[in-house]
DNA sequence: TATGAATGAGATTTCATTCAT
DNA sequence: AATGAATGAAATCTCATTCAT
């Protein structure tokens, strides 16, 4: 599947394996011409209305390379969403300690901020992936780990804070929903927002929530 | 346009308002089955996937007909937005005055259950809407409507709260985030959270979000 | 067929003979104002753009009366047809003896302009004439009859004029040609004549033609 | 717009001019294909009448490739157009100067004969001109330049023969629709005419109605 | 006589994918 | 490694015509 769904290894390597490389990289280099275009294209249109002539037409490929890089739209997706997901689960893991008082909320509001710059440097992939999730009832997989096992960082996190709130999953599923969604809006332009005011008050609320009785 | 998206008047309906019911009844009634039909179809597939024959399938309607009162997919879509946007509106109208303590909380929690059931009722359309809301950059203007104005009464109501909070527009937006996406992840079933302990949950954290030093 | 082609009677008469006509009146009126809107809607256009649509529309009749008056479009149609063809073929009738010198020519230019006018009056018809000409190969029967009959017409008077024309047959088709096309032409609103103009040359020329040695 | 209405190039051909033409004449060859099929059909069931699929499966090609090089049935038949388009106008720069007597309608009459095979060689075009002309009131440009280009040839060279003729524009109208309806008469087989009496009789129509007082 | 909702065949068009070169 | 022409399944939409009332 992992060769159906990406073929990333396509052009033959069995062949000529020191040959100066112009052949694998050349190879490589085409590839990431393709997923370049492609977040450029899902950026653009969205990912249902993006159209793989729209991705190979942007990275001057012809048709039938995409195919030999990519099974098919989807697996160019998921290539992207590949990136993404590594960068946010390792945001995930700068969780700090959740804790009250304003170096508590100093922290949150840094992490916030990484959180923040992930989903600005890959707005288009986030977007996309809200679409593609609620359509096919199947491959929203990778899609829905990532947020879950960042979502469950995040709940551990909130389960081990002072005082303990008394539903953590239920609450960092919420706390993700709110960031991601938030993010959603500010990239849609909707309503007048600038990161900054975003990241902020994302931060004071989560902030808020948690450590109520301070 | 009124026409062209949704013809809801197709059959026509100029002349004679006091001639026998029953011609101009079976029209509603068809329509009111290509409604009932469609929003079944977008829980089931989600919009994209959707194909207007997967509608009037399931209304054992046939094919012509549909167009006889909705130009596409997306006009039945648009009416199936208009019923949610309008309760969502008289919701979003119920909204308490946000106060602190325990009573505040509580008023709270009982709107969020309200919002809750609307989400319930219409979860197709809410999930059709994330799709379709990142897709075409320029026909999502009435789901964008609703939720701006919801927003709007919430952002109006954090404003006047005591102590005020210091972004209520941004605040407002990030809540309303919240409690639509959650409600997202409850229904695509992601998570393991009942509908009980996501309105609990959300009540508590938007109250001890708005005041935190209590 | 005539019965299939054009239901003109289909309103049953059987019944009620003695009735105060107000039946058959009515029956009468509609079909009336069906062909009226008919003509426009040809009209504006043309043939084969024409719905059966647009005609009911026009006449503020129901989709499913029209069918009770004429089988479809090309019935309509071709009732049309023959009212145009019946004042063509008076026109023809009123053909001078053509004959040369100014006398010839003045007559001649009357009688262009008397076919000028049936022209004029029944310019949708005569367009969409010429499109549905082209189009189905056996249907275009009652048209081409029409300029058939008038072509025969002409091509007797060419034929016994003095001196005689080597060619009358073919002349005639030409002249008819020529006196048909020019007033589309004229109806379509390319080139900037008017139909004085227009009348006034068609004759000279026509005039001219049959008569070059004067 | 000449990238929607006519994708002739669509088989992309930017990059590499000197690329083993194969493939590109392949393109070219299936091009002509879709054109020669598309004349015939036109010629045997009018423009209307003729679907996509006609010319498709006469060229042996499938549906989805037509559509790589043509927008539509209007642009395959715009294509079709230009080429009569520019053989018209090139009889039309042969016109000679009118003059009258026996060498001058001797050379009329070859001229004739030269747009007569022309109208020979394209009579399904110029069928379908006829037919596509009076429909849509926007698209018939094309064909109405081509006509009024030829018309404003014979216009000037009708100004300037001796003795000029009173109202050149209005004549050459008259005389181009009767040259170009009288050969749709042929075609269409109406009248038992051949085209030698045809040209000859026009020719001789033509030359006595610009010379009358010979 | 008249209505107009419903039908369904058929036409157009798009696009992911394959395959010969 | 790359090409791009060709494919064809599938989706959308239109409209002449029927039929129950």
């Amino acid at each position: 599947m992992a060769d159906r769904e990406d073929r990333r290894n396509a052009p033959d390597e069995r062949s000529d394996p020191d040959r100066p490389t112009s052949r694998r990289a050349r190879g490589a280099l085409t590839r990431r011409k393709l997923l370049v275009a492609a977040e450029e294209a899902f950026a653009a249109k969205g990912y249902h209305a993006t159209r793989v002539d729209d991705i190979v037409k942007a990275a001057h490929i012809s048709h039938g390379t995409f195919y030999l890089y990519f099974a098919n739209k989807e697996a160019v997706f998921g290539a992207l969403t590949e990136t993404v997901a590594a960068e946010l689960a390792s945001v995930g893991e700068l969780l700090p300690v959740l804790r009250p008082g304003p170096v508590g909320a100093a922290e949150l509001e840094a992490w916030v901020g990484e959180v923040s710059e992930v989903f600005a440097r890959h707005g288009a992939v986030i977007r996309a992936w809200a679409e593609s999730e609620t359509a096919a009832t199947d491959d929203r997989s990778r899609a829905d780990d990532v947020l879950k096992r960042f979502t469950e960082a995040l709940a551990s996190r909130i389960a081990s804070a002072e005082p303990p709130d008394p539903d953590p999953e239920a609450a960092a599923v919420a706390i993700v929903a709110m960031i991601e969604r938030t993010h959603l809006s500010l990239l849609a332009g909707r309503a007048d927002l600038d990161r900054q005011r975003v990241v902020r008050t994302l931060a004071r609320l989560v902030h808020g929530a948690l450590f109520p009785g301070r």
